[in-house]
DNA sequence: GCTCAATTCAAACGAACGTTTGAATTTGCG
DNA sequence: CGCAAATTCAAACGTTCGTTTGAATTGAGC
């Protein structure tokens, strides 16, 4: 708890590029493993002995180059959050200079959100398809430092993508802007977490039902839809909860 | 883990009506504490010392009454769940015979799914609103016998509202249909869930943010519009993320 | 080939966990 | 009242947890 949990510092900075037959440093077989297992049974019920056992590598590993089981679960997300979350700004960037000023539509603002995410998922073979159903359930995960964490990391992104929101749909109240990239952010962490919630819909194919790309497909016409339909009157005109 | 976890059964039923000056019997405590608390820290991060400190109980009523900490849960889960699904059908039946054949919008059959919810949201001060988030996060929760136990108590009420949105979309393929279904239930959980997700989106008056009602007015004509959109060509015509 | 820092390792630490036990206490009832 | 069942209670059970320790091992630079 005190200021730094490491004594003796590990070699900083990121790992050296992987020499021939190296098979991976012990950092990277830690942060690979606890990825799936953090992914499968939760941070809480994650131990350091399960993480370190599939790892191969010295139950003591894990304090000695990350400090702490919490801060594992940070580097494991942020290891692929931060580049994806750049991507998503950068293409939502090009995206704008590419249109010249004009707004751009609802879809092309989803895709600048999806696509980086679909290459993580195609990217790293199981890697990528483990880490979107992690980062979805940490989304719900009442911990606050994972709360926190989030919080941060998604603070920018969320900013560049309302204002371009905001562009494309300038009949929409600032307020109900946010609550629609609310419901925005919810159905995408959702979908790309519950893969196992889908036996609760049924009658999909399970074969398609882990099929990140196709689900992605289908998701993003149906936030589109939702996102430019007319706003609700501002007073209480909506009355859809006060018929019989 | 053998048979019959309570070797000298309590009292089976349920508690008899309160007697005038009686606090509440020690059932109802646990279950009190319990919602709050697994709703605060996740099923994982709550010990059962927590809980029974919280409810003014001896730490071994909570294996006496219930067998075990899992069975806890699910009891917290069923004790609201299952008479606000009841609540769901019954108000889904209602519309389709006041309909008298006729398919009913999207709007009055989110309505059906979402009315129980909000009277559960008022009834008990702040129970209620403590367990939409807390069930919100449980659909996230990757523990086996959460995803198991859910999955039986919706099973039901799901199959009864996909045919109800089946009636009342024709042109939407069943295929199509059940993902537009499982993204409504993502949206819808996620944000019963995430009050305090939106600090990431912020912008939005805290006080409302946990204002249920006021979300849930929100998040229906978002969904409904979501759910009318065409359906994308049943080939490949659909080609968002093809483009530039 | 020696040195020193970086890393790995086996072992142990204290704390907290869910659960069980058996005796004490309360409650319902003849 | 008196007995038996239901419930409460303090204490302990065995296990597992995250973390720490100090010695052993490795590996690069002089």
């Amino acid at each position: 708890m005190s200021s730094i949990p490491i004594q003796r510092l590990p070699r900083n900075g990121s790992s050296p590029p992987d020499r021939a037959v190296e098979t991976t440093d012990t950092k990277s077989k830690i942060l690979d493993a606890a990825e799936e297992l953090f992914m499968e049974y939760g941070f809480e019920a994650t131990s350091l002995r399960l993480i370190t056992t599939a790892a191969s590598v010295n139950l003591a590993a894990v304090n000695y180059h990350f400090g702490s089981k919490e801060e594992l679960f940070q580097a494991v997300l942020t290891r692929r959050l931060d580049p994806m979350n750049q991507d998503r700004m950068q293409l939502l960037s090009a995206y704008e200079t590419a249109a010249a000023g004009k707004p751009l539509t609802c879809e092309k603002i989803l895709a600048a959100m999806f696509i980086p995410a679909l290459k993580l998922a195609r990217d790293h073979e199981q890697g990528g398809k483990n880490f979107l159903r992690l980062l979805g359930r940490a989304y719900a995960d009442p911990a606050p430092f994972i709360r926190e964490f989030l919080s941060n990391q998604y603070r920018e992104m969320i900013a560049r993508f309302r204002a371009a929101f905001s562009r494309a749909l300038p009949n929409i109240p600032r307020e109900e802007l946010s609550w629609r990239l609310h419901f925005v952010m919810g159905a995408l962490s959702y979908t790309l977490a519950g893969a196992d919630m889908l036996k609760i819909i049924s009658q999909l194919d399970p074969e398609e039902a882990t099929n990140d790309e196709l689900l992605l497909k289908r998701l993003a016409p149906f936030l589109a839809a939702g996102l430019r339909s007319p706003s609700p009157a501002a007073d209480d005109g909506y009355h859809l909860f006060q018929e019989a």
